[in-house]
DNA sequence: CCGGAGTTGAAACGGGCGTTTGACTCCGGG
DNA sequence: CCCGGAGTCAAACGCCCGTTTCAACTCCGG
C-alpha cells in the first residue's frame, strides 16, 4: 500500500485534484477515467463509489473551481474604475491569466471554460453558463457599453463583447497550430500580461471606431 | 441494392462526399467511418479498399478541400486593393464566410480548418498547414502590416495577426456556447457579411492604435 | 461457358472507454 | 467473539471505435 497519501490526503481528495488537472488540461472528453485514477493512485472503481460516475466527478470538480475562481484573484468590474478603458485592460488581463496560465496551482476554472466553449458537455452546460461564462459575459458587457459610450445596435454590441473575448480565449483554443506556426501562446505570467495589454489596446481602439462613428482617421 | 447512384457515382466518390462532409461538420476525431459509409451507402471495408485508412480517407478530403478552395471565391490579396483597409474587409469577408457557411456546397476547407485549429490530426497537420493555414496566415500578415504601416515589433505584429483571425474564426469555434448564451453565428451569407463588416471596422480601428502610437483620441 | 480481377458484404478482431461486480481488508461496536 | 458497514481492489461487462478477414458477388475478356 502506498503509504505517502494514507493519512494525508484520502482517497476522494487526490481523485478530486487529479481529476481537475486531468480535466483543466484535456477537457472532459479527452480525460479518461483510468488515467485520473491512475494519477490519483486509485482504482477506477473509487470514481464510482465516491463520486457515482465520471460526469458527475466533472460536476464536482466544476464547484472546486468555482471555489477557486472567488478565492483567487477577483474579477474586476467596472466600478472599480474611474475610466472604463482601464477596466477593460484590467479584464482582459485577469481574463487571459486565468484562460492561459497552466500552472498546477492555478484555479482550473478558466482553463475548463476554455474547453467548454469549444466542445460543451451536454450534462454540465447550464452550469457553467450560469457560475462561469454568464457572470464573465455579463461584466465584459458592461465594460463594453461603457467604452463605446454611444449606443449601438443589440446585436453590434453583443458581436462586439464577443469579439473581445474572442481576442482573450483564442490564444487557448488554437495553442497548438499557434505553436505549429512559431508563434505559440505565453506561458509566463510576464509573458501573459504582455500580450494581454497589447490585446487589450487592441480592443480600446476598436470599440473606439464604434464610439465616433468612423473614427478612424481624425 | 440502391440504384440510385449505382453508376451515376462510384463508391469511392460517394464515400468522398459523405466524408467531406462529415469532417467539415465534426472533425477528424468525432467523425466515425461507420457513419460516413451510413451516408455514403457503402461498407465500412470500402474504406480500406479505396483510401486504406481513416486518416487517408482524411488527407484525400484534405485533397478535395484544396481544389474546392480555388475553384471557389479566390482569396483576396492586398495587392488588388489600393487602400489596405479595404483588403482587409474584404479578406475578413471572405475568410468568415469560408469557415462558417454550412451550405452542403460549400467548400470544406474552410470548417476543416476550424476543427483542425483547435484540436490538430496528428497525420494532417502538416500538411494543413502548408497549404491553408500557411498561406492564409501569410496573406493576413501582409495585409496587417500594410494597415498597421508603422514598425511594430515581430512579436507584437504576430500577435495582432492572430487577434484579427481570432475575430474570423471565433463564432465557429464557439459556436455551441455562443448559442447558448443567445448570441448564435450567423448562417446566411448576409449575416455573415454584416457581421464581418463589424469585425473589419472593429480591427481596422484596433489596428489604427497601433499605427500612431496611442490614438485612441485625438 | 469459364475464370480471374475488381468490388462489395457480413462478421469478427483487438483495443479503449465508462461502468459494474463481487470478494477482500479493515475496524469499531454489540 | 462475531457482525456489518466503509473502503479498496482486480477483473470483467458492454459498448463503440478503426481495422481486418474472407466469402460472395459482378463484370468482362477468352
Amino acid at each position: 500500500m502506498p503509504d505517502l497519501n494514507t493519512h494525508e490526503e484520502a482517497t476522494r481528495d487526490r481523485l478530486l485534484h487529479a481529476a481537475g488537472d486531468e480535466f483543466a488540461r484535456s477537457g472532459f472528453r479527452a480525460a479518461s477515467v483510468r488515467s485520473i485514477c491512475e494519477a490519483a493512485g486509485a482504482n477506477v472503481s473509487a470514481v464510482k463509489y465516491h463520486f457515482g460516475s465520471k460526469a458527475d466527478l466533472y460536476l464536482a470538480v466544476w464547484e472546486v473551481a468555482a471555489g477557486q475562481l472567488v478565492a483567487a484573484e477577483p474579477m474586476p468590474t467596472l466600478g472599480q474604475f474611474a475610466d472604463p478603458r482601464d477596466a477593460l485592460r484590467a479584464f482582459v488581463a485577469w481574463f487571459m491569466r486565468l484562460v492561459l496560465t497552466e500552472s498546477v496551482t492555478h484555479p482550473w476554472a478558466g482553463r475548463l471554460l476554455a474547453h467548454e466553449t469549444v466542445e460543451p458537455t451536454p450534462g454540465a452546460l447550464d452550469a457553467f453558463v450560469s457560475h462561469c461564462a454568464g457572470p464573465i459575459t455579463d461584466e465584459m458587457s458592461r465594460i463594453v457599453a461603457a467604452v463605446v459610450g454611444r449606443r449601438v445596435g443589440a446585436k453590434t454590441h453583443d458581436d462586439l463583447v464577443f469579439a473581445v473575448i474572442a481576442l482573450c480565449v483564442n490564444p487557448k483554443h488554437s495553442r497548438e497550430i499557434l505553436t505549429k506556426l512559431g508563434h505559440p501562446p505565453p506561458e509566463t505570467r510576464a509573458g501573459i500580461n504582455r500580450m494581454a495589454s497589447i490585446m487589450a489596446e487592441f480592443a480600446i481602439s476598436g470599440l473606439a471606431g464604434f464610439a465616433d462613428e468612423e473614427g478612424d482617421r481624425c
